[in-house]
Order: C-alpha cells, then sequence, then structure tokens
DNA sequence: ATGAAAGCGCTAACAT
DNA sequence: ATGTTAGCGCTTTCAT
C-alpha cells in the first residue's frame, strides 16, 4: 500500500502538509487540500497504524477480554455496546475470547501488551466478584466488580431489576409467588432476593420461605433442581400452591416449563412464569413466550468502553445499570390468576 | 515499559545482540543470552508490535469477521478454532463481530487495512453463498463459499451430516421419518436434503413427499411452519403417522418440543426427534434431551486460520468436514419406536 | 559471535 | 500556510 511520502509527491507538496490533511488540520489551502484528497481517494490510501502508535506514542488501542461471554447471545451485547463506542471515539478495540486463568488469558494479555493497549475491559458471564492478577494498565472491570475496589466496573443493578419485576407481578395482583434463585456465591442472587423480600412486603406479601436456591455448580457442572423443589410444592390445593414462579435466569425458566409439562400444569393459564435475562432465541421460542428482566448489556459495553477510554478521576467506581421488563405470554393474558 | 536500548545498556551488549536473544537466532554466546533473557524477565520486557511491524515490513495479523457469529452459541467454536491455531503458528488475530454491509463492516475492514492484515476470514452463520466486495487482501470464507469461486472456503460436510444421521436412524429401525428442512436458499437444506433420500432408499424407505419446508424468513424475521405441517401428519393412526421427525436445526427442534406437547405427543415414546446444530444450552435442556448432529465449527475454524496463513496455491479451494453424532434421549431409549 | 548503520511511515517540534 | 528535521523501536544489511 502507498504512503503519504508518495501522496506528497504526486500532488507536488510535502510529507508535512499531507499529514496535516489526513489528521484534519485546518491550517491547509482548501485547493491543497483537495488535490490531496483526491489522490487519497483515488489510489485508497489508509495511514499506517503502526507508523503512528510508533510516532506518537500512543496506540489507541484498548482490549476486551470476552470470559467466555460470547458462549450466551445475550452477553455478545456488551462486546456490540464497547465496538461500538470505541468507533464513536476513534479508538481501536482488540477483541479476545479467553477463559480466565488459562492459556488463552495469557496469550491476550500478551498481545495486548505487545500492541501497548492503553485500558483492558474485562467481561464476565455472571455478576460476581473477580480477582485479576496485577497489571501495569489500567484495568475496567464488566458485569463483574473487584472484591478490593482496584479496578471501576460497570454492573446490572440486580437489586433494581428484582425490584421493578416484583412490583409488576403485585400489581397484577399475583400473591404466592416462589423465587427459584441462582447459587448464592452469584451477587446477583442476594441482591435480587433482598429486592423481592422488600417489594413484596410493601404489598403485604411475605417471601419469607418463599426463596429457594435451584442452581447449583459442581465441577464446573450446572445442575437444576427445579423439579425437586417444584412437585411438592404444586401438589398443594390450588388456592395455596404457588400462583407465580420467578427464575433467576431463562435457562432455569426452560427448565421449569418442562418440569410443570411433566406435573401436568400449564403455564400462563395454571401458573404464572418469569425470569431474568432475555436470553435468545429461548425467551421467545418457549411457548407461551417468556416474560423476563432483560440485562442491560449493550448499555454496560458503552459504558466500560467510556471508561476505560477516560477513566474518572477520585475513588473507584461501580457503575450500575438499570434493565428492562420483555413481556410475552407467561404472566397469562388477562386477569391475574389468583383467585 | 522499556525497550531493547535499556536492554542492551543494562547487559552491557549491543542493541543487536538483544534482537538477536528475543528472535530466538542461535548465533549468541549462551552465556550472553542468559544474562540477558534475566533482564528481559525481570523487567517484563514486551517487544513493541508496531516497531517490528514497521521495520519488517509483516504484520503477522490475520482479521476475523465474525458475521453475528457470537450470537449462535455454537458458532463461537468457529472464532476459538481460528484463534487457537493462530497463536500456535505466531500469527495475530484481530477479531471483529460485524453485520455485512453495514458500518460495522466497513469500519472493521478500515481498521484492518490500517494495521495491514496479511489476510482476512470471513465467517458466516449460514452454509450459503456469499458476494464480498473486492478487497486488496486475500478472503477466505468460513461457513460460506463464493459462488464465483474467488476465494478458498471452509464448510461443513451437510452431505455427510445428513447421510450419517439417515443411517443410525435407519439401523435402528425407523421407517416413516419426516424432514423439516431450513429455507431452500440456505446450501445446507439441499445437500441434506438429497442425502437423506438417498441414504433411506438404500434402506428400501422412500422419502419423496416426506420433506418438508418448516423455516422461512420474511423481513428478517424467522418463522417456523412446524405446527401447520405436524397437525395434519401426526392425526393419522400410529401405524401410518411419521415414527420420526429430523429437524433442520436445534432451534426449529425446540418449537417442534412444545407443537407435539400441544398435540399429546411425547418425544422419544410416541415419535423420535433428530436434528442438525447441537446448540446449546436448548440441545441438553430438553426433555428428553435432543439428539443432533453437532457440526464440526471448531474445526472449521482451524482449517480456516490455517489457509489464511498459507494459502493453498492452485485452484480454488472448498473445505468439507464432517460432523458427529451426539446422542441423547429423544430418539428413544431402548428399541425402535415402530412395530 | 557481535556490532554499526540505515530506515520502515509517520508526526512532534521547530522553522520559514 | 507550508516545509525541514529528527526520531519513535525495531530488524535488515553489511562489517568485523
Amino acid at each position: 500500500m502507498a504512503n503519504q511520502r508518495e501522496i506528497a509527491d504526486r500532488a507536488k507538496t510535502s510529507l508535512k502538509t499531507v499529514s496535516r490533511v489526513i489528521n484534519q488540520d485546518p491550517l491547509v489551502n482548501p485547493q491543497t487540500r483537495a488535490r490531496i484528497e483526491a489522490i487519497i481517494a483515488e489510489i485508497g490510501y489508509e495511514p499506517h497504524q503502526a507508523a503512528r502508535m510508533m510516532r506518537s506514542q500512543r496506540s489507541n488501542i484498548i482490549g476486551f477480554l470476552a470470559d467466555r461471554v460470547a458462549t450466551t447471545s445475550s452477553s455478545i451485547e456488551l462486546v456490540r455496546g464497547a465496538q461500538d463506542a470505541a468507533w464513536e471515539h476513534g479508538k481501536q478495540m482488540m477483541l479476545f475470547n479467553i477463559e480466565r486463568g488459562t492459556q488463552s488469558h495469557r496469550n491476550a494479555d500478551a498481545q495486548l501488551a505487545a500492541f501497548r493497549a492503553e485500558s483492558v475491559i474485562y467481561a464476565a458471564r455472571f455478576h460476581q466478584p473477580v480477582t485479576l492478577p496485577p497489571a501495569s494498565v489500567p484495568h475496567i472491570l464488566l458485569n463483574c466488580f473487584d472484591p478490593k475496589s482496584r479496578h471501576h466496573s460497570v454492573v446490572p443493578d440486580d437489586y433494581q431489576l428484582a425490584e421493578t419485576l416484583t412490583k409488576i407481578v403485585m400489581e397484577r395482583g399475583f400473591r404466592r409467588p416462589i423465587f427459584l434463585n441462582l447459587p448464592e456465591t452469584i451477587v446477583a442472587a442476594e441482591l435480587r432476593a433482598a429486592a423481592i423480600v422488600a417489594t413484596a412486603r410493601k404489598f403485604g406479601v411475605d417471601m419469607t420461605g418463599r426463596i429457594h436456591t435451584a442452581v447449583f455448580e459442581q465441577r464446573g457442572e450446572v445442575r437444576f433442581a427445579a423439579d425437586e423443589i417444584l412437585r411438592p410444592l404444586m401438589a398443594a390445593p390450588v388456592g395455596e400452591r404457588p400462583d407465580l414462579i420467578i427464575c433467576g435466569q431463562d435457562v432455569l425458566a426452560m427448565n421449569v416449563y418442562f418440569v410443570l409439562a411433566d406435573l401436568g400444569l400449564s403455564v400462563g393459564r395454571d401458573v404464572g412464569l418469569a425470569s431474568f435475562d432475555n436470553l435468545e432465541p429461548i425467551a421467545s421460542l418457549l411457548r407461551p413466550g417468556l416474560s423476563t428482566m432483560q440485562l442491560p448489556y449493550y448499555e454496560m459495553g458503552r459504558a466500560a468502553m467510556l471508561m476505560a477510554i477516560e477513566p474518572p478521576p477520585g475513588p473507584v467506581q461501580v457503575l450500575e445499570l438499570p434493565g428492562r421488563f420483555i413481556e410475552r405470554q407467561s404472566l397469562g393474558q388477562q386477569s391475574p390468576l389468583t383467585t
């Protein structure tokens, strides 16, 4: 590919004037500028990033370490949000799919160091505490946070998510909900449980004893306990058994659809169902479609990139972004199910 | 970060000797080498990629354009395979999530040009023909191919996939299968239909009239027709109705589980079900689990990266890789369902 | 086995 | 408004 020297020769001008045109320096004669721009367009010149990086001593590169993020379709929005924000600010984002602590992580770190990345975003799959190895470059934690507050972070506002959902179902008249929660090691689990308890209480509903951990992780394997939990509970008489099941994530909700079918119960008619994630294609493929709280992943990605480009001064920040309710049919169509 | 000059000064040697150590040139005195390596480890030096690129006039960068690939969890394996192969060969992979023809595509192309990428892999979501805009750098098509044979490509061997599956179900005694196919615009659809017809015929089964297009795309929206197709067919007497439903993709199969439940039929007992993709978490969350043909995405990603690093000489190649059968319970546990 | 010098393409700093 | 010079960190080339 051509270089600025060649463009300068063709335009009968100096190297520096070409550089000025390319870098949008206003101090250039409009005619000269037009001549140079025409040549650039003609030969399809692109400035050489490596040369820029060397001379200017700035890489303009932000790393993005996606810790298996892409294996869940909704959290890929984290990547999209960050990428869009990077381009809007003239930054180059270098994206890696890694697994924390493995060779893929070390390789990505080495490559980012070799390119002199100015900062790095680390994105996790679940809202959780994460301790990164010490690094020479600023790190922003995305969908996770540092327990020792050494890095800024961007997370979903899980309290707000659960509060919003609880308010909606309470207003629709559900009075005997149960909550099938994520493992307690995931921060989202306690935040949501607290929000559900507090919000339900305002409607005169006591959630004590109605919250069950239904997802377990053993040796990297995920196990759902929906079957054991629901079977006895749903055997109670219609007026006493749960009228609503709130699931900690959409894949658990999918499991619950099958468990309920086994019990001869119909989602949306015999019992309401709601969840967290809006994980496609599952959420809209289930019948009836799953009403769920969508996590604000795109906005979180954008926010993290802005923090990476210009880290806020002062104390370490934890930015919490709100999610929104996605309505499908799993809460029932018309009046509340409860009598 | 430090540079080779500083290392040379500290080691009381010349710049060039440091460079030799870093680039594994054998012509260095072992003691000098040890001294220099100790210093490198101590200060955590990483060679400056930009400087290397400039001087050597080689970027060592391969671009990877993932066209919404990450939005399906299984095809992220394409990325993993390519990334692993790149690192094994000392190449840097630059990964982008794009949508073909949009601003995201142009931005990624510009960034790759600015970094002087040596070749580019373009990965599509479905095995299909794709025409890329002309480019100055070699392109490898992944999970798609150029109808005018201008680029090498790597695709799944959809004929083999369908042949393998058909053989398995025939050997288990299924004799009245139907095939719910993908849209005819997707190449996989005709390859699989042809393989199913030819393989079933060897077992004395005529598939004429038993293949239905069940997935339609209108204005970017996907619509399944499983309900309209299955309702009349499954109403036939037990000995005449289909004993097996083969689905063109796992999400369609998921839809079929719900349609069958509506019809009062039980997967694995009343009718067998098999599919293509092995899309997690869907395939293993369905009850009973979905038996499906896994597409060879990881190997395809590796193969594409090898082609990108060293394009095969001679005519344009289309590399077809085989998939394998993943058994769960949707074909039934014991004897064939057919009597 | 080691070193000196040149230069990749660009922009910062300093003229004119 | 335009041009000249120097140098970013590295590897290539050519000496020793």
